[in-house]
This record gives C-alpha cells, structure tokens and sequence, in this order.
RNA sequence: GGGCGGGUGGCGAAGAGGCUAACGCUGUGGUCUGCAAAAUCACCAUUCACCGGUUCAAAUCCGGUCCCGCCCUCCA
C-alpha cells in the first residue's frame, strides 16, 4: 500500500511495525452545526479506517475537539452562554450529523477543556528546552530555536518572513512565533497557570493529545489542507523537541469543497449545513459523492452534484436488489450456510487467476465451491468459471486502486464493473439453477462488502414496516386486477399516485416490483388513494370501488362512506 | 510577491511514457412492458488549455505562455 505523504510531498510505502495503526485526525472547532466542507475530512478518513480495517490492521483512531476557541467565546457571549456549555451543545450536534453519515466512531475523542494540565506541563517543558518564552501573560514559541521548522509546508523562515503578511507584535522575538498560552481578557473564560491566568493556543492542543494518547510517535496524521500550515507545521515544532522523536510518519491532507470555484468556510458564509443536507439525500449518497473524487484534489459543490451521486449509487444498489429478489425466490436454506469469508474466497479466486489463470482457476473454483457447498462433486460451467474470473480480477483492482494513495474514484469505478458483470450474469441465469445462484449469491456479497468500506448500501433493505407494506400490498393488487381488466386508466392512476408519494413500480416480466427509498407516508398515500375512489363511485365503477375497499379491508385499514366524506381507520387501533 | 496543486468528451471524474483515454451522469439505440416509467444491455473523446522540445513512442517527461484553486490570517 502507498501513501501520499505531504512530509516528502511523494508517495510512500505504508509500513508499521506491527497490525496496529495510530492514527490522529484533526477534528472541528464546535461552535456551529459542522458543514459539507467539515464532513469531507470525515468521510476521507472514515474510509481510509475502513479500508486499514479491511486489510487487517487494528486501527486506533484518536479525533479532537477544539472546545476552547476565539470563535467559541465570541459565539458563547452573542447566546449569553458559557463557552464551554455552548462547545459541549456543538460536540452533542457534531455526534448526531457524524452518526447519521455512518462514521465509525473513534476510540478517544479528547477535548482541550479535559487536558489544560497537560497542556500547562507541555508549555513549562517547552520553556525550560528554550523552545518558548513568556512575555507578559503569554508564552511564544520560538520557531527559530526548531530548526527543521518549515519541513511540512515545504518553506523557508526567509520565504515566510518575507510574505511579511504576518502581524507585527513587537513583543515577539520573530514575528513568526505563535502563542502556546494567552493571557486571558478581563471577563473570559481561564485557567490558571505559572504565567498567570489565561487559556492555551490552538496548536498545543493537538500536539499534547495525540501523543497522551498514541504515544510519542503516530503512524498517521489526517486533516484538511488548510491545517498544513501553521497548525501541523507547529503540531511538529512543538511535539519533536518534547518527545525528541519523529512526531508523524505520514501526513495526509484532503483537499478543499469549493462553491463557485471559492473555498467553502464559515467566514466566507458559502457554507452548505450538512444535516440540511441529510435532510435531502440519503448519508451513503453523500458520501458517494464526498468519495467519487480523489481526496486531495479539489471538489465543487452544487446542488446537482447530489442528484447525480443519488442517480449513480442507485445503480449499485440495484445490483443488490436484483440478486435479493433472485434469492427470495430460492429455498433460503440452501443458501444460508455457505461461504461467510466472500473476500477470502475471492482474493483467493483473483490470486489463482492471476498467477496461473483460467484452468487453475476453473480447478480451485471446483475445490472451493466443493468444500463450501458440502457436495461432493461440483462441475461449473465456463460460463460460470468466466463470471467468477471477471469478478476476481475486478477484486484485484479495486485492491489496487485503494492500495495506491485512497484511489476512491478508481476503485468506485471498478465497482460499478463489478455490478455490470453481475447484472449481466443474472440475466442468463435460469432460475432452477442453484449453483449459479449460490455463485451469483457470493459475488454479489463480495460486492457488497467492498461497497461497505465507502458505506454505501447502509440502507438498501428497506426496515420492514408491516402496516406500510400490506397497505402496499393491497394497492398492488388493486393495480393488478384493474391491469388484468384492461382498465388501464385506473392502473395507470395508481400507479401515479404511488409515483407521487415516491414509490416506483417496475411492470417486469415476473409482475410488479416497488421499490421506495423513504419511509411510507401512509396518511397522504391512502387521502389520495379515497380520492381515486370516489371518482370511481362518481363514474358508477363500483367493481373497482369495492375492491380497494375489499383490498384495505385485508390490509387491516377500515373505509367508512359517511354523508360527510370517506374516512379511514385503523381496524386494530 | 513566495510555497503547493491543477486545466481530460455536453457535465462530473480516473489515467502520470506504449494495450480500446476507466467509471458515472446526460443523450441515442435495443430488450422488457398494455403503454409508460423503472430496470437492463449497447453506443457516444483519433484526442487530453496553448506553443515548442525530448523520444521509435507523450494526455503523461522537459521549457515557455495563458487560465484556475489552496496556503502564506481563524478555517476541515
């Protein structure tokens, strides 16, 4: 596997000395809702977790809070809050926005307020190293006692002395120097320390609790572009004199979401709220379409951008459905207890092809499916040992393009092959065919396994809603007999009016097949089915009239025809 | 001004010396269908901002030009 690293701004092996990966990512300021342009970072890295954790490695996953901030007083004041109630409100809002887009939760995540202690130790170290210097209420750092400062961001102290866009403090040794500690302003939020009271500055905190809780070195530092300098440029500056170690093996930074080609941020006020966003779209098309691109290029935001992520992933789930529907039609027992290991056996599948290729392959496929099917003789066909083969290869490459530097978009590409191969193998399926189903079966785990690293399909069986789905039965049915009356006006309505309540039907050579992805509405469903009803009576149908009453009766729902109008009700309420 | 990164079809986006320039959206055609829709399959860039150069071979390497984004200030 390889990596880019900004250290070296090259591609690197990925080597640690054991399955255990120490990983720290920068987490958000909680003073707001987090948006698009903050869940970025959070699904890059939620994927680069899942992936480690695909190919076996045991990943400690450390995330931040900065719940002591500029932003987070100022914000505090307006509200007429305290700053840290107000950034423990945010880190509450963070989790709920963070969970609904699926991301694995982290084992530790620190905030500055729990580690000011540590903190203070940091300072008062870096002071008796040389490394910083009070003056007044302050402590600086002193960047040019760190020699190597400069290394990450690929400058020199010339080049940034001369961009002279730093403030001048002439209480600063070098303009450069950043705070670790600030004195605290009459009235705001403070800790004591040995230089009086005041609260710590945004670098140190990242420095102290990383190493608190990964140790002296990690093997992976994650976060936006933005961050590289000064916030990681300092992160190192401050960590390797007091640990005298290298701080970080591999830096990895995503690139920016921008609106109108301009960088998505709170200060610029072009930022879009991400649960606004989850209103709209499902989380695994958000991330589909956070993770369709490389994550260190740039990504544009618009409101079409989701729609076509909505329609892309959409393929990929219906591989699932198709392959589903396939099964649910087949004795589940068959199935039930085959292979559980789907990767294993097609890694095993893609490395028998790649080395000796189809022969070798069609003899494992025997052995294998011989020995998980408990049969004694298994033949395959060369169709079958062909689809196997395409899948395995697709496997291979899609490992391929994850091992060199995340390549997501690749990878997602390969996916969609995979789905295609798929999809075409079920349609020469004949449906008696067990061992093709079993084999179809596999491949579409697999495929969804692999879909699970981006989490996609988090939702892709609908949750059984027993009253919503025989109120949707019945419709059907009513559908079906006014179809099969040629009444075709009266089927084309209700399919129209499932349409409208975003449940599609799909007339396939099987019968009718729906499928929604929101929950029912079944009050604004069955309001407009009445009304089709009640046309019906007006028109003197009332075949059709009484079957949906016949039809709802069935599914538990009580129609009453009163002077006043239609009602329903619940039969068990 | 300095430091990074980029400009690929109608759109999004991979590719980083030689296989048909992936994949997705849109569009077109076929299959399915009572008709649609959906689904599905197929097709859709002789060309990779521009100009020179290196090479048997360049979207990919080198030089120049023109654009664009990020950082140098709180930001993911």
């Amino acid at each position: 596997m390889r990596l880019f690293n900004t250290l070296t701004s090259s591609k690197e092996e990925f080597t640690v000395d054991s399955r255990e990966v120490k990983m720290y990512v920068c987490g958000p300021t909680t003073y707001n809702y987090i948006h698009l342009g903050n869940a970025r970072p959070l699904v890059v890295f939620d994927t680069v977790r899942r992936y480690l954790d695909f190919k076996g490695y045991n990943v400690n996953y450390v995330q931040n809070f900065t719940d002591v901030d500029d932003k987070i007083i100022n914000r505090a004041a307006e509200e007429n809050m305290e700053p840290l109630d107000l950034a423990a409100r945010y880190i509450d809002e963070y989790f709920v926005d963070a969970d609904a887009l699926g991301i694995k939760r982290a084992q530790v995540y620190p905030r500055v307020s729990d580690h000011i202690t540590d903190i203070i130790e940091a300072i008062s170290k870096l002071i008796q190293l040389g490394y910083a210097y009070q003056v007044d209420g302050d402590v600086y750092y002193r960047v040019k006692a760190f020699t190597e400062y400069g290394k990450l961001s690929h400058r020199s102290l010339e080049d940034m002395l001369a961009g002279a866009r730093v403030e001048i403090d002439n209480r600063k040794e070098e303009p450069v120097d950043f705070a670790l500690w600030k004195e605290a302003k009459p009235g705001e939020l403070f800790w004591s320390s040995p230089w009086g009271d005041g609260r710590p500055g945004w670098h140190i905190e990242c420095s102290v609790m990383s190493t608190r809780y990964l140790g002296d070195s990690i093997d992976i530092h994650g976060g936006g572009s933005d961050l590289i300098f000064p916030h990681h440029e300092n992160e190192i500056a401050q960590a390797e004199p007091l640990t005298g170690k290298q701080f970080v093996k591999y830096w990895l930074h995503n690139g920016f979401i921008t609106v109108n080609q301009e960088k998505m941020s709170k200060s610029l006020g072009n930022f879009f709220i991400l649960r606004d966003i989850l209103a709209k779209f499902p989380p695994d098309v958000v991330r589909f379409y956070l993770i369709n691109t490389h994550y260190r290029s740039p990504l544009d935001f618009d409101d079409t951008k989701l729609e076509e992520a909505r329609r892309a992933l959409a393929r990929l789930k219906n591989t699932v459905s198709l392959v589903d529907e396939l099964l649910s039609k087949m004795d589940s027992n068959i199935i039930r207890d085959i292979v559980t290991d789907y990767t294993k056996l097609f890694s095993a599948l893609g490395t028998a092809a790649k080395n000796q290729g189809a022969i070798a392959l069609e003899t494992k496929l025997n052995a294998l499916l011989s020995e998980y099917y408990r049969h004694e003789d298994v033949t395959v066909t060369e169709q079958q040992t062909n689809f196997v083969m395409a899948i395995a290869q697709l496997h291979e490459k899609f490992i391929e393009a994850m091992d060199d530097d995340f390549n997501t978009a690749k990878a997602i590409g390969h996916l969609f092959e995979l789905g295609r191969e798929i999809n075409i193998f079920l349609s020469h399926i004949i449906k008696t065919d067990t061992l093709s189903t079993i084999i179809v079966k596999l491949a579409s785990n697999h495929f969804e396994n692999l879909g699970k690293i981006f989490g996609f399909f988090s939702q892709i069986r609908n949750e059984s809603n027993p009253e919503a789905d025989s109120i949707l039965a019945a419709l059907i049915n009513v559908r079906n007999s006014a179809r099969a009356a040629k009444n075709y006006g009266l089927a084309d309505r209700m399919r129209d009016v499932l349409n409208e309540e975003q449940i599609v039907i799909e007339d396939t050579a099987e019968g009718p097949r729906c499928k929604y992805e929101n929950s029912l509405k079944v009050e604004s469903l069955l309001a407009k089915v009445l009304e089709i009803r009640n046309e019906l009576k007006a028109a003197k149908n009332f075949e059709f009239a009484d079957l949906i009453r016949q039809e709802l009766n069935m599914a538990q729902i009580l129609i009453e025809d009163t002077p006043e109008g239609t009602r329903w009700k619940n039969a068990e309420a």
